[in-house]
DNA sequence: AATTCGGGGTC
DNA sequence: GACCCAGAATT
């Protein structure tokens, strides 16, 4: 029985594998804290080719903490707009007043005082001390969890609160001391996402193959059951009024802030949608149709009269509106130009 | 402890 | 279709 490596030993393979096979990210490198922090917020249930156009658009448009403490929420969701999670956005946008507010516009380097601000949990908290800061703090994302998942043959489910607390115990574990975080978190959480994947994981090549404990890492994580998926059907209205588009505003604090095509009380009867699409969230999957409207006499409170031709860049929708806006605007206005 | 979040890619 | 993803907030 061969005896495992100690956690030093790990970590010496996992970051020498690292510095060979890592990838080259835009805020893996030589990034300011800030950057780090909107990155995590960015990838937070979002996967890392989706968010790198999103990353370089906002750190160009709000460099610094400052700017984007400054920054007015619209502008703020329309940046956002198309990744999803809006509350994401909002969060940020918050966060990033408090550390004006509270730490003088300087990110504290730990975990507990990151876990203080708005959007920031124990994951991004344990990532933002360990990217930015090089501290030694544990950092489970669905990467390490499915890689410690397997080392360990942990079989409670992951999502349960026994095992994702087993998880971060093993995680705790293999940290090093003093600093040393970001290469140690990086390297685990670039394993995942590069060699042990969720399907057909590269057990051959992996560098912690020799000490893994897993008898089928196909099978692991195990999580609990998923919900069933719910359909659903929204109908909205098409409606131009001199070359302007009826829009209404979400409240509350789901969708709070984005705008959609105003929705109809029951589907028009007898006449075809002008455009029809099917879009996901969470367990849900809506069918959104679009029929063609008479201007109301009077705008609702929370309706806007948007311009078509500056609609897509102003206004922040849903991508299943946003989607219908781009047919049905080409379509109304062919040759515009 | 369970639910919700209003994207998007992949197989 | 189902599954996955650098999760957090809410009830």
């Amino acid at each position: 029985m061969n005896a495992l490596s100690s956690p030093e030993a790990l970590r010496l393979k996992l970051g020498e594998w690292f510095q060979k096979h890592g990838r080259q990210l835009p805020w893996r490198d030589a990034v300011s804290p800030y950057a780090v922090l909107v990155s995590e917020f960015m990838l937070q249930q979002t996967q890392v080719v989706s968010v790198i156009p999103y990353f370089k658009r906002w750190m160009t448009r709000f460099p610094t903490v400052q700017t984007l403490a400054e920054a007015p929420e619209e502008a703020v969701l329309q940046l956002w707009q198309g990744l999803g999670y809006y509350s994401r956005a909002r969060n940020l946008h918050k966060a990033a007043k408090a550390v004006v507010d509270r730490f003088g516009g300087e990110l504290p380097d730990d975990p507990a005082q990151l876990a203080t601000l708005p959007g920031v949990g124990p994951y991004s908290a344990g990532a933002v001390a360990a990217f930015a800061f090089d501290k030694p703090a544990a950092a489970v994302d669905a990467n390490i969890a499915r890689v410690l998942a397997r080392f360990f043959n942990i079989h409670t489910p992951i999502d349960s609160p026994g095992g994702n607390r087993e998880i971060w115990e093993r995680a705790a574990g293999l940290l090093p001391s003093g600093s040393g975080g970001r290469l140690h978190t990086s390297a685990l959480m670039e394993l995942g996402a590069l060699v042990c994947t969720p399907k057909k994981p590269g057990c051959l090549v992996c560098p912690l193959h020799p000490d893994c404990l897993a008898t089928d890492p196909e099978l692991l994580p195990r999580k609990g059951a998923r919900k069933a998926t719910v359909r659903l059907q929204e109908n909205a209205a098409w409606c131009v009024s001199e070359g302007r588009l009826l829009l209404e505003q979400q409240t509350g604090r789901r969708s709070g802030g984005l705008w959609k095509l105003p929705l109809l009380e029951s589907e028009p009867e007898g006449e075809p949608p002008l455009f029809e699409t099917v879009y996901p969230f969470t367990h849900h999957r809506i069918t959104l149709r679009v029929y063609p409207s008479q201007a109301p006499a009077a705008p609702k409170d929370f309706q806007r009269w948007f311009a078509l031709e500056s609609v897509l860049s102003e206004a922040a929708l849903p991508a299943g509106h946003r989607r219908a806006l781009l047919a049905l605007i080409s379509k109304h206005t062919p040759a515009a130009s």
